[in-house]
DNA sequence: CTCCAAGTTGACTATTCGGTCAACTGGCGT
DNA sequence: ACGCCAGTTGACCGAATAGTCAACTTGGAG
């Protein structure tokens, strides 16, 4: 019963893109407002705070690019190339962003992450949560490739984590120099970072 | 002539000390200055901006720090055994600082860096250079080992920020998962990283 | 049709923000 | 010992901040 909105969202969206493109520290709720077409009265009607929104906004970025990283890691591919899809798409949407907004905008978990881990726990723990998520796919496709004798690493989670770290890393040394070519050879390091652990 | 004073520099430190723990964003002029034990004028007659006083502290902390790095990357010492004592000052840095403020702070050049990237270009600019300045100290021990036969990399550089980025991801993640024990394997991860690119 | 709950609105608060300024203070060079 | 000038001070500014609220509108269920 009652009216009905997409007024929320609305928030969610233009409060991912601002915060992905800018910083959470420096968008306002007003901004936030603006862009979304809505006023600040309903923003709260909505969530109880700025914190709260950026929660949901996240979560709600991971529902909606779910679909996409499980077409990319879809177990009908050779495992990989799962990988490699998955280095692309990085490089591809780094590249995207940054012709758009004219900055590389990095991974929107790790700025969030980087930025708010030691100042608002449950910014953190969601960070924390959507780049565990991010690593279950890693996971998956290199123990397969184990599986498969394509690669041998003594311990798949540590080698996921290691992937993972790494174009986490390479991703923001491109924010950092704003060049969104330093990711162009993600591939060859990836698979040399597996070929790396094997034992001969 | 005039007066002589600290001020200057305890702004630097108290800054700097303050946007690690905490970020950029997240803390005001008056925050800073409350802690250096300066009156707003004050700053405001040593700085012109709080973003310049930013650029002037991280400069001054690499100043601080220089003399560290030299002697951990002593050419006294074998080049591998530089790399490991890199790895055992970070974790042992990250450790103390989480010790001491009950949070991993990660990198503060690549937390600023992550941060204000997209949002002040001098700002992102000194993190690109102290950045850089890091990576001189690991082209040249990784240069020195494959001149030593210690490891074969087909491209210095790249080697270097290779290693530079995955420490700076697992650093993130340290700081994501608030707990140092991300870090404590670094040393057999950077030199299995190093071995992998050995050509048999 | 009508009622009511869900959604909307804009004015409002109290606080904090980065930054300014003119008057003041005190140490160093002469 | 004195004058100059770097450094200090606290009051001040307008804008922006997160968050509140009571009155209003509207659409869907009965």
């Amino acid at each position: 019963m009652g009216r009905t909105s997409d007024a929320k969202e609305r928030l969610l969206t233009a409060a991912l893109d601002l915060i992905w493109t800018n910083s959470y520290g420096s968008i306002s709720v007003d901004d936030i407002c603006a862009r979304a077409g809505v006023k600040k009265g309903s923003f709260y009607h909505f969530f109880p705070s700025k914190a709260d929104l950026a929660v949901a906004a996240y979560e709600e970025h991971w529902q909606e690019k779910q679909p996409e990283l499980d077409a990319i890691f879809s177990p009908q591919l050779p495992p990989l190339e799962r990988l490699r899809r998955w280095t692309a798409y990085i490089y591809e949407s780094q590249q995207a962003l940054c012709e758009k907004f004219g900055h590389v905008c990095g991974c929107p978990y790790a700025n969030v992450g980087s930025e708010l881990a030691t100042l608002d726990d449950r910014l953190r723990s969601k960070s924390e949560e959507l780049l565990g998520r991010g690593l279950r796919y890693l996971e998956s496709a290199i123990a397969e490739a184990q599986h498969e004798g394509l690669v041998n690493v003594p311990d798949v989670r540590a080698a996921a984590l290691l992937l993972a770290s790494t174009v986490m890393g390479m991703t923001l040394q491109a924010k950092v120099q704003n060049d969104p070519e330093v990711l162009r050879d993600l591939e060859p390091t990836v698979m040399r970072l597996l070929s790396a652990t094997v034992k001969s």
